[in-house]
DNA sequence: TACTTACATTGACCTGAATCAATGCTGAGG
DNA sequence: CCTCAGCATTGATTCAGGTCAATGTAAGTA
């Protein structure tokens, strides 16, 4: 019970109360104003005066729509613009030659993707729709540009990368350093926390990606990943249903994370 | 041998043959230009016009050295600056209260650290000095208010922070995906591109790390290190003799983190 | 010169997670 | 409704790499 709330909760992040559908422009891209969306805390600086949000407001060049399993960009493409996600949930790989493949990471409304491609002005990596979403398209020169201008955008831009850095250093950590069961409860631990800080419940959730690309990001086999949420059931901290997930006691996750077996 | 040689070489980037001395403030903070620094192209953005580079000069703002084993900076300690490595050899770690530890990357001359800082303020991190270095300090604040003006700084610190992003997906594949034999073949071989990269040789290197800290970044114990070594020794690849190391067959490595033996 | 300390190597053994394989669940489409 | 496709679960077995322990090496120092 109480999931298909959380499943409706999660889609109702869609319906943006004040969407300016008078700009728009196209069936796929619409203008939009930064300064009534919803998820603005999360992906625009704070504290700006009248002047400042109407020259953020300018970043946003369009708005995109992404179908469940298509790509918002993919390796090799060329970079022009980062994206802030509106709505929906993304997974971003990197993959080699030789087909060997890896998640690195999973992400959710009002995070910014594609950070990536700034360095050789060409994306490194796949950025994959798990679900249907809606993105903001702001052009990177743009981005630049406003920054000059306004120091508070600046410099948010900056915490927003060095945030993905020290992000990435966690899964080092995690990859690196800690045993399948202590992945698999940092991970469910950090998706529930930024589920909440979205509005959603800290206990309930609703896996927007298989076990298989679990597995990927936490560096073991989807096998693996189903035991230990198996294992977590059985021993009552989590109930597990397919994709549904309730977390019946964060703190033995948390111990979990910081049992530090190995000596 | 010609291992003597490679330490020589490696020590011998220090002597900065332009070093303004005049500017010495006192015994452990000197002032000092870019615009003459031996190692500019690999930490300052090309193609400034003289205004520019002067604006540009005005970053650093001291230099400092570190004696091998103690920290450039410590996780917890407030973050002010960026710093370029002119000389020396770092390795970043991550630390949990569990007193589990990561190595997160190894950083040599001309690479800039401290971006995890950035994001609360506080640096995330310990930086470590692994031989006697040599930085220059980069008020972040003022890094901010130079890109302002100068786009170019800007791009080049976009650039940076993008770069350290597209590395750590990187580990994040070495971690999440390969073998002990493939982790250590592909770490050698970024190593030894990035020494070839500063004008050192491409097939010899003296490791400024122990086998510890290389598994702690490779995620593997420091016996399984020395372990394939041995096999890459006994295979004609690689000659190991301690920390040094004689790269005879850089194609069989490559082939070896393209293996894919998993399928 | 011998002693100490810090690292590195090697062997024997064990275990956590991968692999291989069978079976179960669920939602979409005919 | 049934069927099918795509995931998920579970069991049996294997093996890469961890663990424990002994030994080797080199640089510094008394």
């Amino acid at each position: 019970m109480g999931y298909g709330k959380q499943e409706i909760r999660n889609e109702s992040l869609e319906k943006a109360p004040n969407s300016p559908k008078i700009y728009r422009v196209n069936h796929d891209s619409i203008k939009v104003a930064c300064s009534n969306c919803n998820v603005r805390e999360l992906c625009m600086p704070i504290g700006l005066n009248a002047e400042e949000l109407s020259r953020v407001d300018e970043l946003v060049a369009t708005r995109r729509t992404i179908r469940r399993g298509t790509s918002l960009f993919r390796n090799g493409e060329k970079f022009t613009s980062l994206f802030a996600i509106r709505t929906g949930f993304f997974k971003t790989c990197v993959t080699t030659e030789d087909g060997r493949d890896q998640v690195t990471g999973f992400q959710m409304a009002g995070e910014i993707i594609g950070l990536d491609g700034i360095v050789n002005d060409q994306h490194t990596c796949d950025a994959i729709a798990l679900e249907d979403a809606e993105v903001c398209v702001l052009p990177f020169d743009r981005i630049e540009e406003i920054s000059r201008e306004v120091n508070a955008l600046q410099h948010h831009v900056h915490k927003i990368m060095s945030r993905e850095i020290v992000r990435e250093h966690g899964v080092m950590l995690l990859l690196g350093s800690m045993r399948a069961e202590e992945r698999l409860a940092a991970f469910l631990l950090n998706l529930v926390q930024r589920l909440q800080a979205r509005g959603f419940s800290k206990s309930e959730l609703v896996l927007r990606m298989t076990r298989e690309e679990i597995g990927s990001y936490l560096g073991m086999k989807l096998e693996t990943v189903s035991r230990a949420f198996s294992k977590f059931s059985d021993e009552g901290m989590v109930e597990v249903k397919q994709r549904r997930i309730h977390i019946r006691d964060a703190e033995a996750l948390k111990r979990i994370v910081n049992s530090q077996l190995c000596h």
